[in-house]
DNA sequence: CGTCTTGTTGAAGGCTCTCAATATTAGTGG
DNA sequence: CCACTAATATTGAGAGCCTTCAACAAGACG
């Protein structure tokens, strides 16, 4: 459909994946990139799929979600621009360990199994990067554990909220705006609980004042109450939902 | 103290992180390797410090455990022979992202991340092995992320214990027992409850018959029921607290 | 034999889930 | 612009899993 122009190797020189390779090894990059543009909602790759690349994504915003057998579901990460996606497979079990879904229209360039090898062992700052890039997911994944594993409901949706922020958020008049629309149900996968907890939580929050949704984007507008409630050490462990919103809020 | 013998390059290519090296490739290994041995219980590495290694653990068992400014605590994972450990700090914020205990005695070879890096940048094979074992623990860490946002106490521990068998089990005529001992707090700390959950949980087991725990060794007799507690679809998501054994024993 | 660590178990309370009902908003077609 | 529909959000009530606190038992060890 969409014409796709081609990237540059200054473009793909930022990209972290990339970073700190001699000219010549970025046209060989760009010789083996496939690049592909989706629209809104609609799924890059499946779960379970077998049929793995290594993808980037130029331009867009992309949702990674992982889904059980027994239909429970996480939202596992936000891809945006620059950022790697999919690969990891390429090196395990060669299927993709989740879904994902485009939020806003997306154009991506993806590399086979066998072309991506071949550049790393050509280029060895390739999986250097890699080996960066997922290193820093599985830190961010081992605190997620932790979090899940000690801490409430509350706190773990403010830890999602300052992680959005810090994200994606744009700093505007109305406070930080999280740059996509979500729903009360993608808050709840992140922070891992129910929409009903997440509605109660957010309303809460409202309340007080501290943030406020317009049209399902999110603008926090006191960051610091936030902070507060994702580290405050009285808070003990697992808490009553928002209860220092309301608290505060009298 | 002790004296650790020169590692055999045979040895060295079984690590998974130099498999499918040349044989001068594993003598440059082998020639920037600094062993080093811990006795039982020992700190191996904190969590935070700034003078990071590469490790990998030639003999012994280690526990993995991030703690919290809060207290909170988890168990991210044992490390058993052959495994690479503290390595991919090397490549994020140069310090361990947690705390590493000597379970039994223990031997390590480590290398410093100069040392480490130019090793792959000579041999990219080292990198590629390394992005496959960062790789499969990043999705371990997101299957335990669903896990803990979506199940039950009871289910988590069953799991827990399942990965536990299959990574450190050994068959014997008791059925599977876990290779070294294992306090209930530990068991509570890899599945993300409190002691007093866990204990419940696994004396209703024990009741059921379903396993036994002789002087902190746990043997399981009844893996299959295990299965069924941690795959079964009908226990409703987050549910009782050993019901399924309770209900089996009567 | 005392002490310390670890494990078990009861009771109570509370956070969080679930279910249900209602309100609100977005999207569509006239 | 408005009616209509579907999707989403809010909120109350109730149940229940899990934590927390407390007391006690059982070994390990000197």
């Amino acid at each position: 459909m969409s014409k796709i122009p081609p990237l540059s190797r200054q473009a793909l020189s930022n990209l972290e994946l990339f970073r700190g390779l001699p000219a010549t090894a970025l046209d060989e990059v760009l010789a083996s990139a496939a690049p592909r543009s989706f629209a809104r909602d609609c799924r890059v790759f499946n779960q379970g799929e077998t049929r793995v690349r290594a993808h980037v994504l130029v331009d867009g915003w992309i949702r990674i979600s992982q889904s059980g057998s027994d239909g429970g579901q996480v939202v596992l990460r936000f891809i945006g621009p620059g950022d790697t996606f999919g690969a990891v497979s390429l090196f395990t079990d060669r299927r993709y360990p989740a879904d994902a879904d485009t939020l806003t229209d997306a154009t991506e360039v993806s590399w086979s199994d066998k072309a991506l090898l071949d550049l790393m062992n050509s280029h060895p700052q390739i999986a250097i990067n890699a080996i960066r890039i997922v290193g820093q997911r599985l830190q961010e994944a081992q605190h997620r554990v932790r979090e899940l594993a000690t801490q409430s409901a509350e706190r773990r949706v403010a830890h999602a909220l300052l992680r959005l922020t810090r994200q994606v958020g744009t700093a505007t008049a109305r406070g930080i705006v999280i740059r996509f629309p979500l729903r009360r149900k993608d808050i709840a996968d992140i922070a891992g609980t129910t929409l009903y907890s997440a509605s109660r939580i957010l309303s809460a929050w409202e309340r007080a004042g501290w943030l406020k949704t317009l049209d399902r984007r999110i603008a926090v507008e006191s960051l610091s109450e936030l902070v507060r409630i994702a580290e405050d050490e009285s808070e003990t462990g697992r808490g009553a939902i928002a209860a220092s919103a309301d608290r505060h809020a009298g």
